[in-house]
RNA sequence: GCCCAGGUAGCUCAGUUGGUAGAGCAGCGGAUUGAAAAUCCGCGUGUCGCUGGUUCGAUUCCGGCCCUGGGCA
């Protein structure tokens, strides 16, 4: 049977470093292969702002999914699913354990369980949707949703823009209201897995998101930023909303002084990293939460995988 | 030392002609099916510097004290 080991947690959790002492741990027992689950780290321009592995820490064992798309590209849930399942089937075709590893809660969903089988929307109408938010404003769109997809509109805030449009273009393009379609399942993992959530305790987690902002600053973080920047590129992309590299774009644009920036970079991110602890705390209630750090963690994870999967042969 | 201004939420401030107070930011809770580090929804968390006095009632008026900033010496 194919086995996962999977742990999220809110960034700066330490999540990336577990995987790390863990695959050298199941160094003996075949290796292991990291994945990202994580919606920023898979942009190449964002390496020091995501807070994504080292050169040296990658070289160290098999890591996949990061730094592998462009920021002038947007990527996807789907499109992120196909490439962690792939990678997954990969890990299992040399005998290795894969470790899939991240902070995007609905990466993890949509691996898990898979996403309904809703057909690729055609750029134009997704452009179109777009255009059409931006003419009407939230509430006339709302209300132009509504009459033709009432379900989806009724459990949609006028304010939400994103999950407006997604549902005006599946409508558009499908004739078949969201709603709909999310009622047929998607094809789950044929896995077994071992989850794990890391969640620290909320005053350390916030000590260590402002220290770690100030600490990429010292590594080039706003170099980092001033590239991406000057690629002109479209400022609705993803890539060029992730945390902090928002806050630092102010900066370098001459609108906010260094410090003012660097204080809303670190509170920027202490939002993030509530979101997911929201999403974890409620949306992964089944996972095993391990909350201390220190060398008893990594025993812990090991013990459970002995005991799970080690143990009975024969 | 004297003169002025100010001490109200974690921060920056508003306000109460006397009936125990509210904005922004921060923070907290929640939602989450294809751009999710996104996008939303909800919630004031407070010895109104301290201490006497006046008053039915003081954060508000009066006295004293403390603290901060500026000015004069």
């Amino acid at each position: 049977m194919k086995r996962a080991i999977l742990i999220a947690g809110p960034t700066a959790s330490g999540k990336s470093a577990l995987a790390l002492r863990l695959a050298d741990r199941l160094e003996a027992r075949g290796g292991a292969t990291i994945i990202n689950a994580d919606s920023m780290q898979v942009y190449r321009d964002l390496h020091i702002l995501t807070a994504r592995p080292s050169t040296a820490e990658e070289a160290r064992h098999p890591h996949r999914l990061y730094g592998v798309i462009g920021a002038e590209e947007a990527s996807s849930v789907m499109r992120w699913r196909a490439l962690a399942v792939d990678a997954l089937e990969q890990a299992w075709a040399n005998g290795r354990w894969p470790v899939v590893v991240g902070g995007t809660g609905l990466y993890f969903r949509a691996l898990l369980d898979g996403l309904s089988p809703i057909p690729d929307i055609p750029d134009a109408v997704r452009a179109a949707a777009r255009d059409r938010h931006a003419g009407l404003g939230g509430a006339a769109f709302h209300a132009e949703l509504a009459a033709r997809d009432p379900d989806m509109a009724a459990r949609l805030q006028p304010g939400d823009s994103q999950r407006l449009i997604r549902a005006w273009e599946v409508i558009a393009a499908t004739g078949r209201s969201l709603a709909d379609w999310q009622r047929e399942p998607g094809e789950g993992l044929a896995a077994e897995t071992l989850r794990f959530v890391l969640l620290p305790e909320r005053a350390a987690l916030h000590a260590r998101i402002d220290a770690r902002f100030t600490a990429m600053l010292a590594v080039g973080a706003l170099d980092e930023a001033a590239a991406l920047l000057a690629r002109n590129l479209d400022p609705d992309l993803p890539a060029m909303r992730a945390v902090g590299f928002r806050e630092l774009a102010t900066h370098i644009r001459g609108e906010a002084d260094l410090d003012t920036a660097i204080a809303a970079g670190q509170a920027a991110t202490r939002q993030l990293a509530k979101r997911q602890m929201t999403w974890m705390r409620n949306q992964m209630s089944q996972w095993d939460f391990i909350s201390q750090q220190g060398e008893s963690l990594i025993e812990q994870i090991i013990a459970k995988i002995s005991q799970r999967w080690l143990t009975q042969r024969g």
